[in-house]
DNA sequence: CCACCCTCCATTGTGTACAATCGCAGTGTT
DNA sequence: AACACTGCGATTGTACACAATGGAGGGTGG
């Protein structure tokens, strides 16, 4: 429990994630890597004392971070309760793919109009890296890169709201295929991000639109949102438990 | 500087936007009804301390309803300058617009396939509350329920996503509507959204969509984005001032 | 007279103490 | 034995004190 990083004071950029400047930034960013990683099991509960130990900040700074990842759907903020992993059920998973088709059925029409070349060749060096990271069994790094590819995308598209939309959609995603992808299978195959930004370098709009749509079918067709894993119906996870032995409310409380 | 509203502790839901539980809402509330209704100007400073004298909070309330409103666009908050009420540019103004067209598209869809009974009966309320604030006068509590309206709708339409988004759009478009509009002239028609319902409660999609986008049209069309209007230059602002005498640099100090 | 710098003040950023709230466990009652 | 109630412990919510930053104004030198 005494364990605690050096105190991040003003080290310009620490780490793997440690973006810009601020101290909240970087304890956005550690937290919102641990999950993905999936070292933060959704449900677990995250404590503003430990986390500020940990981190060396005040409370003050855990909170910010923590209400930000809230806002962006990441984590769970009960009021009086504290803050935990989201665990988002199936119905939300849906509902943020939806949400996800639509954003970047737009977002690859403006790209393409709007791409510069400096942007097109960032996209292919995110692509490498998310190559390599799933190449070193990385998958935390892969999944995290890939949605910044997404992401990066949405900056290229030049419209402020969607980016921030597409920002928060990319988070809850990245949350929900760690939680619910199937196997060991690369969940977002680079090649068809490769594809991709040759079709936007084209200027060829049809073609991207399309592509990008496959890629969101491939996306939730590997995620086993159908009906099956994690529940939130109580009746469902415990009907292994349910005798049919008589119809009447026996099993109402477990 | 000594007049302060009631020390508002507890009591369950104050004047007029008083939402639900907390403090932070109804400061929060309170800020962005007077954004709205142009009591404080885009650019009017929003201090820390001067705020939460008048709410009778501390200042870690306010930063938090600050936090808030700059997450939706409607203030902007400069790293140790503080908060100012946003002025957004033209471009920005475009970009805002440019999303609500695809939301407010994907929404109509949804919301013709999802609205219930219950919902279209509250949406037909709104549109009464709307009517009697502008005829009353009441601009800002119409701009103030028109964006409402659209937010029900959003609601009826349930993906928590989309909800989030159009929160975020309708803010930030009834800013620019408070800040561009020209004239006197209602910017949002009633009248056009009472069709809207009627094509929803028909289920009709096409129709309905059709509508909405016309309803878009109408709106920005009201505006006075055309590169006129509050302009960011200031030679363009100050203009009236500037002496074609010289082409000197004389007028460059007002 | 103008430009630059330096000090001071106002305001925000951060840490911490105290208060309020919720969940849980122990106890008593039916 | 099961339920409800009450007190306790832990954790969050709020306020405030102090530190740090940025801007404005005055002063000095060129």
């Amino acid at each position: 429990m005494n364990e605690q990083l050096q105190p991040l004071k003003k080290q310009p950029r620490a780490g793997k994630a440690g973006r810009s400047g601020t101290q909240d930034d970087i304890v956005y960013a550690h937290i919102f890597e641990a999950i993905l990683e999936q070292r933060l099991a959704p449900g677990t509960k995250l404590s503003e004392e430990a986390l500020g130990e940990i981190f060396g900040v005040s409370r003050t700074i855990i909170r910010r971070a923590l209400s930000r990842l809230a806002h962006e759907g990441v984590v769970l903020l009960r009021p009086n309760r504290g803050a935990v992993v989201a665990s988002p059920s199936v119905e939300e998973a849906r509902q943020v793919f939806m949400a996800r088709r639509l954003v970047e059925r737009a977002i690859t029409e403006l790209a393409v109009q709007h791409a510069t070349a400096e942007q097109i060749a960032e996209l292919r060096q995110m692509v490498n890296d998310e190559r390599d990271s799933f190449s070193r069994g990385d998958r935390g790094a892969g999944i995290r890169l890939s949605g910044e590819f997404h992401l990066k995308l949405a900056e290229a598209a030049k419209n402020a709201p969607l980016i921030s939309f597409q920002r928060s959609l990319v988070s809850q995603t990245s949350l929900i295929i760690a939680q619910y992808e199937s196997g060991n299978r690369s969940h977002c195959s680079y090649d068809e991000h490769t594809q991709l930004i040759d079709a936007i370098e084209k200027r060829d709009a049809e073609l991207a639109v399309n592509l990008m749509m496959h890629h969101m079918d491939h996306i939730d067709s590997k995620l086993n949102l159908d009906e099956e894993s994690a529940s939130d119906d109580l009746h469902a996870v415990f009907s292994h438990l349910l005798q049919t032995k008589k119809p009447g409310r026996s099993p109402a409380k477990i």
